[in-house]
DNA sequence: CGGACACTTGAATTCAGTCAATTCGCGTGG
DNA sequence: CCACGCGAATTGACTGAATTCAAGTGTCCG
């Protein structure tokens, strides 16, 4: 059995009934607005892990809503290393650009098999029309992907390896709990030590040094697509040393 | 004599002649916009070197245009390390946020003496009712400084010393040059070696090592509050082989 | 049960950090 | 105009965190 059940081809979910609903987009409209966005939704489709939403360079005409599944974003360098810029959860808007047709300067792969919703830029421009709520939040959405990629800068550029870890996985796992994971017991985990590794600026034989050593403390223990934390205060208080 | 003349406590400059205007949030304000703009403009003030804009968890109620002059955005870490953000020139857009009453999460101090355009949360939420294209501006302008982070963060995350200040480097000297500067000569600069070590996720001493590298290869000479360019092609190769 | 990939570990190396001592350059004040 | 002082830049010696290389071992999945 793979990490999390396949996805069926099944019928399009409505966004009233969505599970992302919560965190998406349209967050705040009404259920007439939802109405309306609906009807304004391009398709809906599936990736399986591995395939790549958008490659660096690509143009594409859409914008796409995570609905369920983890999807990494990513800058490749020219010697062949990558820097993973943010994680995609449930909800998580990405694709999007001022001016669609300009390309895009970062990948998005899918981790796990995933189901996304994708907008059309011709409906974009459309609902952004109709509804200033809508406006108001793509603003903040924009704001808090310019914050966390803010923070996380300033912890890579500053930070010694552990803190580093520490913080990435305490941010990660907030998100999984906003999102009724329970944290205190076995949960998927999708990401690689080399993922990881990518994502604070580290290569992966440190991160498996710096995961050994948080395990051996006790704190969390993160290896072959699971997670355990085993004292999460702790590893919080890791994290908040940082800053 | 300081690095910049001292800017005179002068009149109030009008949006129309004002030497930021090219680069400002308003660039696209047809002529009878910006007569608007200018009424909802709020206070220009200046800012001696060293003078904060903001501090990190101030809630200032303004967002500002930077006229003239350098400023600094950083994030504070708890043993009192930095992490400079980004480096603000004649402008850009600084202080904004979704709810102007939340917290700003970093810092803006002026390098030199500035001259600042302060637009109250009133204002702005008027402008952009006003007019659509300042919406579609201030979206364009979030998205220029998340793909700038985004960017920051991959070399600051994946490279070599050596290449991070040869990008860093680059970058500065391209927006100096959009803003009329002949990178030919002698150029004021005023970072210090720390200031650039704090952008780049390096420290001070090893930033002087780094740049007597590069001083010593004839490619760029960048110290007291000056740089000096010799080899503009071989420091965009430097910094292109990043990527 | 076997193959592939993920993870682990050790040893050697290297890039960058730390500490400390000068030197340099600029602005101030005599 | 020169001398002084201070912050910035430089240098050397040493340390240390993280990388590299290489050889395992462990786990998952077909």
């Amino acid at each position: 059995m793979s990490l999390l059940p396949k996805l069926p081809i099944e019928e399009k979910i409505s966004c009233e009934t969505c599970s992302s609903r919560r965190h998406a987009w349209f967050k705040q409209c009404s259920q007439k607005d939802l109405e309306h966005f609906q009807l304004l939704r391009s398709t809906q489709t599936t990736l399986k892990a591995g395939d790549y939403l958008f490659m660096e360079g690509d143009t594409p005409n859409s914008a796409y809503t995570l609905q369920e599944g983890w999807i990494l974003c990513f800058k490749t360098l020219s010697n062949g290393q990558r820097q993973v810029l943010s994680v995609a959860f449930s909800g998580d808007f990405l694709g999007y650009r001022t001016k669609m047709n300009q390309a895009i300067n970062y990948s998005a792969m899918a981790v796990t098999d995933c189901r996304i919703c994708s907008f059309s830029e011709k409906n974009i421009i459309q609902l952004l029309q109709h509804s200033p709520e809508l406006i108001q939040s793509l603003i903040s959405i924009q704001e808090t992907q310019a914050n966390t990629c803010r923070t996380r800068l300033t912890y890579v550029g500053q930070a010694p390896a552990k803190l580093k870890l520490a913080y990435f996985l305490v941010d990660i796992l907030n998100k999984l709990k906003m999102r009724g994971v329970d944290i205190n017991q076995s949960i998927d985990f999708p990401l690689t030590h080399e993922d990881v590794a990518d994502a604070i600026g580290i290569t992966s034989v440190h991160m498996c040094r710096v995961a050994v050593e948080l395990r051996r403390a006790n704190i969390v223990d993160c290896r072959h697509n699971h997670i355990r934390v085993h004292d999460f205060e702790a590893l919080k208080e890791l994290a908040a040393s940082v800053f």
